[in-house]
DNA sequence: TCCGTTTTTGGCATGTTCTGCCAATCTTGA
DNA sequence: TCAAGATTGGCAGAACATGCCAAAAACGGA
C-alpha cells in the first residue's frame, strides 16, 4: 500500500488520534478545523493505507493484576535466517511477550515481558523460555518503576 | 481508586477493546453477549477506576516516517532519590522517548527512543541526552526488525 | 496570467449509535 | 425462603457516522 505524502493536517490527525484514540470525527474535526466529512475520509484513508495500523484501549498493568514487567535480552544458538525466523515466530506466539525486537549489540533479540508476579516469571521463563531450546544467554531486567509508557509518537 | 474486582466479563471487555479500541459499544456488547446498556457501563466504570488509561490509534513507525527505534540504557551519576526524580521527568518529558522504565541491573533506566534516522538519533543524544549532564554510561541497541509491538496484555 | 483539470472541501439526509432512565431480573446472605 | 442490593434489558431523544453531490481550492500548462 503506497502512502501518499503525509500533510500538516494529516499529522494533526495522526496526534490527536493518538492521544485520543476513541474521538469523534465530529470532535477531531473540530480540533482540526476541518468539518467532518474531509476528516473522516482523511482518518479513513490513513486506516486503509496502514498508516493507521488500528486501535488500542491502554489498560494499567497493575491494575489488571499484572505486576511485572520485564525485559529479557536473548541470544539465538545460531545466527542463520531460518534460526531467527523459528525464534521470533516462537516468541511472537507468547501472550506474555508484548513486545519482540531484533536488535544490534551483544544480544539478538529484546523482549517485553508482562506477567502477574515473580514467581510466575519463573514459571515462564523454565517452561516456556527455556523449552525454546535455540535460545541462549538470557538476560532479565526488571522495571522497578514505569516512567512513561505507550506515549505517543513524536510528530 | 480503588478497582472493584475484574470479573470474566470485565476481562473479556479488556481482551476486545486492547484489540480493537473503537468497538461500537453495541458491537462490543454483541461479542461478549450482554445488552448494549450494561456493556456501557461496564467500559466506563473500568475507564473511571483507571482499568482502561485510555485509548491510541498504533500508528506505523516507518509509514509516518520515523525509521529508527533505539533501546538506550543508562545510569544516573547519583544514585539518591533526587537525581533519579529529576533524570526521570527529564527524560519523560522528551517526545522522542516513548518509554522510559527505572530497571534494575547494571543500568538505571530502559528507555524506547524513535526518531526518523540514525542522523537524528545522533543529534538526539549529543544535544539533548548528553546535555543532561547527570548521565553516564549510555548503550543504545538498534532496532533492526520489530516482530511484535504493542501487543495486547496476557489476560 | 489565464483557463481547464484534479483534488479537496462543506453540507445534507439517512441510518446507526450513544446515553440516561426505569422496570425487571438475578444474586447474595441471613 | 425471603429481602436487599447489584446487575441487566429496553426504550427514547440526542449525537454521531457515512455516502453523495455541488462548490471551492489547488495545480499545471500554455
Amino acid at each position: 500500500m503506497p502512502v501518499d505524502r503525509i500533510d500538516a493536517t494529516d499529522r494533526k490527525i495522526l496526534r490527536h488520534l493518538q492521544e485520543e484514540g476513541r474521538l469523534t470525527n465530529v470532535e477531531l474535526a473540530d480540533r482540526i478545523n476541518l468539518s467532518p466529512s474531509p476528516c473522516l475520509r482523511r482518518v479513513k484513508k490513513l486506516e486503509e493505507e496502514g498508516v493507521i495500523r488500528g486501535y488500542r484501549a491502554v489498560v494499567d498493568r497493575k491494575k489488571a493484576g499484572l505486576g511485572l514487567t520485564a525485559f529479557v535480552s536473548l541470544r539465538a544458538s545460531h545466527q542463520n535466517r531460518e534460526e531467527m525466523l523459528t525464534v521470533s515466530a516462537a516468541l511472537a506466539a507468547m501472550p506474555e511477550v508484548v513486545a519482540c525486537h531484533m536488535v544490534s549489540g551483544q544480544s539478538d533479540f529484546l523482549l517485553e515481558v508482562v506477567v502477574e508476579d515473580l514467581e510466575s516469571y519463573e514459571n515462564w521463563i523454565t517452561e516456556r523460555l527455556i523449552s525454546l531450546d535455540m535460545v541462549e544467554d538470557i538476560r532479565s531486567n526488571f522495571a522497578i518503576r514505569t516512567v512513561k509508557d505507550q506515549a505517543p509518537l513524536p510528530m
